[in-house]
DNA sequence: CGGGCACTTGATGTGATTCAACGCTTGTGG
DNA sequence: CCACAAGCGTTGAATCACATCAAGTGCCCG
């Protein structure tokens, strides 16, 4: 049989009966490819979709009146994206692609089913979110707190632990694949600022860089003065009911 | 029959049956006071327990390692609060008590409960903590990429706009009850700070203070000032399936 | 071969912090 | 009932972290 993105990924948290993995593989039925820079959804669109991403990595963000992007999250393959459609029918954040990307559109009724259905799934499904807001509440409190070194050395932390988890050979060595205006974008700095403090993370041997490739030296001490959690790795499914 | 206050809150958004209330009232039966300035739950306490905020007003948030504090969300009577304590055993964030306030405890084995024999009723809750979502997206993009003007004055059209909510005769003055080392802490600010940009707003005539009291002069223009949305104004849970 | 985009670096500007001081109110114990 | 301490608000001056402006490099791709 096959098994969905999502499944798998859910799967690592909490053990999924056949009938749950065939209703979540019902949700990636229709895909689109996309390339590179593509945007999927733009701010304020009318659009009841949900998304399950299934390659490649995405980012949502938002555009100011005065033009300037904050991106809020970064997505990777397994994700499932655009919840907030469940109750905005204008979507609050935009959407697009920072590589070439394959999504799974669903549309939020299925979801609904499947929380009417399969309440053990929904509920899964619901806890693995918590740990995705909590992460929110991490780069809010960065932010508003930390210093630009400490969040531009968190994103980086953030990214590899991401890829690693869908490549568990990585080591300390990998390419973000992301721009430093992007890196900017995400911590609310300047490409030129984002630019001198890799260049400071540099200087004191807490990573190296490569074009483009980043090697983390002492990611001991990088995770404290970035102030990292990984809330991935302390999720707690456990008290999950077996599936029946 | 008694209607539990979180009940009320989510009728608001969505037609209740008298199970469903039945159930909800459940979470309220224990209840506990708190004095102001008391913290409930502190960081990487070890609780399973999440909250019904029944009456005042509390905030919850982190401390740095430098000590410094950043408040993460404002909690108003209605809210269901330690959603992550479902999946984190170890609390990722603090609360305490801003005024004097009463909070209903209940263990997460109640909500898993209620995701299982109630699936519509869960599918609304969780429909209402993607407006939290939502909002806490909002409070990332604002320390991002707005003036600590703007994020000022974003904090008293959200307090005043949640406080409106619960007294419909409410009009543009209202006392927010928050220090402004509190408001800094929200904002990401210092208290000296927010002193002057409280100032400024009042020398545009955009508010009027009077011992703690605030008016809104010119809310459409503060608005735009600060970028604000009421994401609870714009909620639609119409789509919901209606309650057996 | 040429154009564009990302990256890099220096010089300068500025919004917010830090430090310091003082007044006002509130609550508390003598 | 007063004296005093503590917390909050206010204001000015100096400093700092990051933004802005500007110029130049290397590289990929058409």
């Amino acid at each position: 049989m096959t098994v969905s993105r999502f499944a798998e990924r859910l799967g690592e948290f909490v053990s999924l009966c056949d009938k749950e993995r065939a209703a979540l593989l019902q949700l990636e039925e229709r895909q689109r490819t996309l390339r590179r820079g593509v945007t999927l959804v733009r701010e304020n669109d009318s659009s009841t979709e949900l998304f399950i991403l299934k390659s490649g990595m995405m980012m949502s963000f938002v555009i100011l009146d005065d033009g300037s992007r904050q991106i809020l999250r970064f997505m990777f393959p397994g994700d499932m994206v655009a919840l907030p459609s469940l109750v905005y029918p204008n979507a609050p954040e935009a959407m697009a692609a920072l590589s070439d990307a394959v999504v799974c559109p669903f549309d939020r009724a299925m979801l609904a089913q499947i929380a009417l259905e399969q309440p053990r799934l929904f509920l899964a499904i619901v806890a693995l979110d918590q740990a995705e807001r909590v992460m929110l509440t991490d780069r809010l409190a960065g932010l508003g707190r930390t210093s630009a070194k400490a969040r531009v050395a968190s994103v980086l932390l953030h990214v590899r632990n991401r890829m690693r988890r869908l490549d568990l050979t990585m080591g300390n060595s990998f390419v973000p694949g992301l721009t430093q205006e992007e890196i900017g974008d995400a911590t609310g700095l300047t490409a030129v600022h984002v630019n001198r403090m890799l260049r400071q993370l540099e200087e004191e041997q807490l990573i190296a860089r490569d074009s483009g490739r980043v090697t983390l030296l002492d990611e001991a001490k990088l995770t404290r003065a970035a102030n990292y959690v990984d809330r991935l790795a302390a999720l707690d499914l456990s008290w999950l009911p077996p599936s029946s």
